[in-house]
DNA sequence: CACCAGGGTACCT
DNA sequence: AGGTACCATGGT
């Protein structure tokens, strides 16, 4: 089929028509690690392709430093065919917590990010905050990356491949600061570029096997493999369980009282139905932005 | 300077 | 199945 915005023959930018887009909570939500914010204009690649966006009249301004006649990659990316209105829809009605979250972070969206990039950055995101993450990607990527075109005065890399990494050594991972995940990398990335984990296989799997073949990586448990299947392939029940998703759970439904991960996974399943992951990005970007607002408080000191 | 960070594994009971 | 030490590094 043909759509209007895509029957351009060669452009450098374009505008996607999308309303309740907000790129900063989009991006400053934890979901992804390699891009860049000045002036209201956020940077950053998707797999080999550089470009910047920011919110124009009518919708999400884009531009990229070479004629793309077809901008699918960056509708995937963006996910701007998504109807948040729907997704918002299938909360569960009576939750006034989950109201309260979205109504905080309008225009949170979910991306849809390449695999490998993904999976890379979850396995080196455990116990690390999310401004190290940052870094570590950051070095990764000028050290390891392809150089891409780029319009800004300084030079752009890719987030380097799964061949790329399977090349390097333990110390050259642990060069960039990533500490004991350096091995856990290393063995992802030569198993990916073997190709005895097919990450675009996975795609087309159910959620239990696409769950059970990321879990075969050292390195991955349940909240990494659920962080790639929400934020990479789009499962929409995807719901992963980090320190703070687990904190504000507790407090919120369950009166601060201990949980154990199985009990908690199935009022996770029963209680945010059929778009829990959506819903677990509203309440994690929510109470991490919430600094010092009242009840919020007892939540972040509690353990 | 303790404490914690978008955890996972090995090893224990 | 459920607890715990440990892993490496830097922010707060």
């Amino acid at each position: 089929m043909l759509l209007t915005t895509d029957i351009q023959i060669t452009t450098t930018e374009t505008v996607f028509p999308v309303q309740d887009y907000d790129l900063d909570a989009t991006f400053l939500s934890g979901q992804v690690f390699g891009w860049e914010q000045e002036a209201g204009i956020w940077r950053g690649t998707v797999d080999a392709r550089w470009v910047e966006l920011s919110i124009a009249s009518g919708g999400i301004h884009a531009r990229t430093p070479s004629p793309t006649g077809d901008w699918r990659w960056l509708r995937e990316f963006l996910q701007v065919d998504l109807e948040l209105a729907a997704v918002l829809a299938a909360f569960p009605a009576q939750d006034q917590h989950l109201r309260r979250a979205v109504t905080a972070c309008r225009g949170l969206r979910l991306l849809r990010q390449p695999s490998w990039e993904c999976l890379a950055s979850f396995i080196l995101s455990s116990t690390k905050q999310i401004v190290q993450i940052r870094q570590i990607v950051r070095t990764l990527r000028e050290r390891y990356g392809e150089r891409v075109a780029s319009l800004g005065d300084r030079p752009v890399f890719a987030f380097p491949t799964a061949q790329r990494i399977a090349g390097l050594t333990e110390s050259e991972l642990r060069a960039c600061k990533m500490g004991f995940r350096a091995p856990y990398l290393l063995r992802a990335a030569r198993r990916v570029a073997t190709g005895d984990i097919d990450l675009k296989a996975i795609g087309q799997m159910d959620l239990i096997s696409a769950r059970q073949e990321l879990l075969r990586l050292d390195g991955v448990g349940e909240k990494i493999a659920d962080c790639v299947l929400l934020f990479a392939y789009g499962f929409p029940t995807a719901f992963p369980v980090d320190v703070w998703v687990r904190r504000v759970l507790t407090q919120y439904y369950f009166r601060g009282r201990q949980v154990t991960p199985a009990r908690l996974a199935a009022f996770v399943c029963k209680h945010f139905g059929s778009q829990a992951g959506y819903a677990q990005q509203y309440l994690f970007h929510h109470i991490r932005t919430q600094r010092t607002k009242d009840s919020v408080g007892e939540v972040q000191s509690s353990k």
